[in-house]
DNA sequence: CTGAAAGCGCTTACAG
DNA sequence: CTGAAAGCGCTTACAG
C-alpha cells in the first residue's frame, strides 16, 4: 500500500491522472507532450482534451531527470549598472527562450563566482555555462569542464586554450583608435584602464599602444579605472591634473568614458572635443544620448549573441570539440567626442564610421 | 538485467556511487548533504571524503521532484534599456541567492508574457514568479494562482484583489511633484505619460492631477511616451512646439525624462531649468550623472527588492494568505533639472530633498 | 501506434 | 544514528 505522501499540500496532477481521464497509458500522454513521439491522431485528441480539462502540464524538472538535459543554461554576470551587460543579457535571454532555453542568472558583485555559487550552478544540472563579465577566475571554466558541463566566455578570454569565447575585436579596436586620433593630430594620448588583469582591457590596451606607436604618437599616459563610474572619475581627474594634460583620453570601456567626459565638462570646463578628445568602446545606449555623442568602437550586441547561442548549441551538441574564440567585428563609430580627421570617414547603414586608408 | 541506459554519454556520479566508495547507505550519503539531517560525526566524514574523490554533487532537480520545492523563482521583465530594472535585478538576484534561491529569468520584448512562455514557467516547477514589468495582463497572474504558484507583482499592481504587489508611492509621488511645482512658481505644467493602461502610470498622473488641482493649478498639458527614448523624444517636441509651451514637464520615469531633457536642450535651445524645469520618477543611475543631474522622485532600490524577497518568501510558506499591497516610501530628490522653490529645502543622509511646508 | 515496465537521482517515514 | 524501500513524474527501449 502507498504510505502517506511525503509533503502535504493540493498535489498537482501529473501524466497518470491525464491518462485515466482519457483512458490510455501513461506512455500516451507522455508521447503527446513529446515533440516528434509517435502517436494516433484520435489518442492525441483524448490526452490534449483531458490534459485540458485538468490543467496538466509535464514537469520540465521530471523531465530533465530522465533525458539528462535541463535546457537550462547558467548566466554568469555582473557590472549590471554599466549598459552594455544587460543589453547583452536582454538579447540573450530572448534568443535562448526563442530556442526552448531557459536562462538561470547569477550575479555576484564582483563577477567572480564564489565557490558556493559555482556550486548551485552544478547542482542544477544546466546544459552549459556562459560566463559573462571581464574579472572571472579561470579556475571556475576548468572546473565546469571536468564537470562536463560546456562553457562559454562571453567578452573575455582566458589563457586555457580549450576554452571557447566570444569577444569584440578588443586588439584591433584599440589600433583603430590610435590610428584614428593620429589621423586627427593629437599629439598626447591617455589610455584611461578598465581592470586591469582582464583581457578586454589587456587586449584593448596592447592594440592602442601598438597603434600609437605605428604612427609615431608617444606612449600614452596612462590612469585606472576599473571599469568603474568612480575609479574612472578619479583617474580622469589624475590625467586631467597632470601639468601637460593629454589632448586625448582613450578609454577602455563607454560606461567609463560617460564619467571620464563629465569630469572633463563639468569639472574641469573643458570643451570636448575642442579641449580634449575622449573616445569609448562598446557602443552602448548612453553613448548615443544627445548629451554625450561619444565617439567609440562599437562590439555590436545582436552578433555577438547569436555568436554565442550558436556556440553554446555547438558545445552543447558535442561538449569535447575543439575550443573556438570567436572574434566579432566593430567598427569605429564617429559622433562628436573626439576631433575628426581629414580622411577616412564614411556614412554606412546611416552610422558615421571611420576606417583607415586603404581599408574598404 | 538493467538495461541500455536511455542516452549514452558519461554517466555523472550519483548518491549511490559516493555509497559505495564510503561504505555506507545511499541514505546516508543523502543526509550528509541535507542541513539539518542526523547523521553521526564519523558517517558524514566518511562521505564526505568520498564525495569530494568523485567530485560528486546532488542533483538539486531530483531533489526537487521528490521535496516538491524547486527553490527556483521566476522572474519576468522587460526593458532592461531603463536602468531602473537592471538594478532591481541584480540585487534581487543577489539577494535571492545569498537565501539559496535561484533566479530563472524570462524577458520579453513588451514585457507581457506570452502563453509559450508563461508554459515555461509553469513546466519549470517555479517556486514563486516575480512579474517586474510595468505592461501584463492580470490575466496572468489569475493564470498562477490557479495553478498554485505564489505570484509578486513589483513596481505595479492589478485590480484582482488577491495578487500581491511591492511599489513605490506612486500617488504620493505626482502629488509631492505637483507640490513642488507649484511651490517653485510654475505656471503651465505639463504631464509626459508613460503606458497608459499601466499602474504606475495611471498613479502617477493621478496624484500628479489631484496636487495641481490642490493647488490652484491648471490640468496639465498632455503628451504620451509610453516609457520608451523615443517615445519620450517625439512627446517632449510635441509639447514643446506648443504656442504656448510648459514651464514644467513631469516626466513618468527618469528614462523618459532624459530624453526630455536632450530634446529640450539640444533640439529647442533650452536652458533647463531656468526656461524649463523637467522632473523624472524613480532616481536611476544616470538621474544622477553630471550631464542631468535629474530632480526626481525616487523609488529606493534595497528597500522594494527587501520586500519583494520577503514577500516571496511568506507567499511560499503560506500560498493562500491573504495579498498584501506593500508601497514604499520615496523622496522628492532635488538635483538642477528643476526651478528650486523658495521654502522645503532639507539636506538629509547627504542628498537634498524637498517636503511639502508641516512634513518632518 | 500502444502499454507495461525500468529507471533517472534523490528524500524521507519507518523499523531497527 | 542507520539502512531498506517507496515514490516524486517523467522518457523510452521493448514487445506486441
Amino acid at each position: 500500500m502507498s504510505r502517506a505522501p511525503v509533503r502535504q499540500g493540493r498535489r498537482p496532477v501529473n501524466a497518470v491522472d491525464v491518462a485515466e481521464l482519457a483512458g490510455v497509458s501513461q506512455s500516451a500522454v507522455s508521447r503527446t507532450f513529446t515533440p516528434g513521439a509517435s502517436v494516433a491522431p484520435a489518442t492525441r485528441d483524448k490526452v490534449e482534451k483531458a490534459a485540458k480539462k485538468l490543467g496538466y502540464r509535464p514537469n520540465a524538472l521530471a523531465r530533465s531527470l530522465i533525458t539528462r538535459r535541463s535546457r537550462i543554461v547558467a548566466v554568469v554576470m555582473a557590472y549590471l549598472d554599466n549598459q552594455f551587460y544587460p543589453g547583452v543579457l536582454e538579447a540573450l535571454s530572448g534568443k535562448l527562450q526563442a530556442l526552448d532555453y531557459q536562462v538561470l542568472l547569477f550575479t555576484s558583485p564582483d563577477g567572480s563566482l564564489s565557490d558556493p555559487m559555482f556550486e548551485q550552478v552544478m547542482r542544477y544540472q544546466v546544459d552549459a555555462v556562459v560566463l559573462a563579465s571581464a574579472s572571472l577566475s579561470s579556475a571556475l571554466a576548468r572546473e565546469c569542464r571536468k564537470a562536463g558541463v560546456p562553457v562559454l566566455l562571453f567578452n573575455r578570454t582566458t589563457d586555457d586554450p580549450d576554452v571557447s569565447s566570444v569577444t569584440g575585436s578588443n586588439e584591433l579596436g584599440g589600433r583603430a583608435i590610435a590610428a584614428f586620433l593620429a589621423a586627427g593630430r593629437h599629439k598626447r594620448p591617455a589610455y584611461l584602464a578598465g581592470i586591469e588583469i582582464s583581457s578586454t582591457n589587456r587586449d584593448r590596451e596592447r592594440g592602442f599602444r601598438a597603434g600609437l606607436a605605428a604612427a609615431g604618437l608617444p606612449e600614452p599616459l596612462r590612469a585606472v579605472g576599473n571599469y568603474t563610474l568612480a575609479g574612472a572619475e578619479a583617474a580622469t581627474r589624475e590625467l586631467l591634473s597632470l601639468r601637460k594634460r593629454p589632448d586625448a583620453i582613450f578609454c577602455a570601456n563607454d560606461h567609463m568614458a560617460i564619467a571620464c567626459l563629465d569630469v572633463a565638462r563639468h569639472d574641469f570646463g573643458l570643451r570636448v572635443p575642442d579641449d580634449l578628445s575622449i573616445i569609448g568602446f562598446d557602443d552602448t545606449g548612453p553613448a548615443q544620448w544627445r548629451s554625450y555623442q561619444l565617439t567609440t568602437f562599437s562590439q555590436p550586441l545582436h552578433p555577438m549573441v547569436d555568436s554565442t547561442v550558436e556556440a553554446v548549441r555547438e558545445l552543447i551538441d558535442q561538449p569535447y570539440q575543439k575550443a573556438r574564440r570567436t572574434v566579432i567585428g566593430g567598427e569605429l563609430v564617429v559622433r562628436a567626442s573626439a576631433r575628426l580627421p581629414k580622411q577616412g570617414l564614411m556614412d554606412i547603414n546611416g552610422r558615421r564610421v571611420w576606417r583607415a586608408n586603404g581599408e574598404s
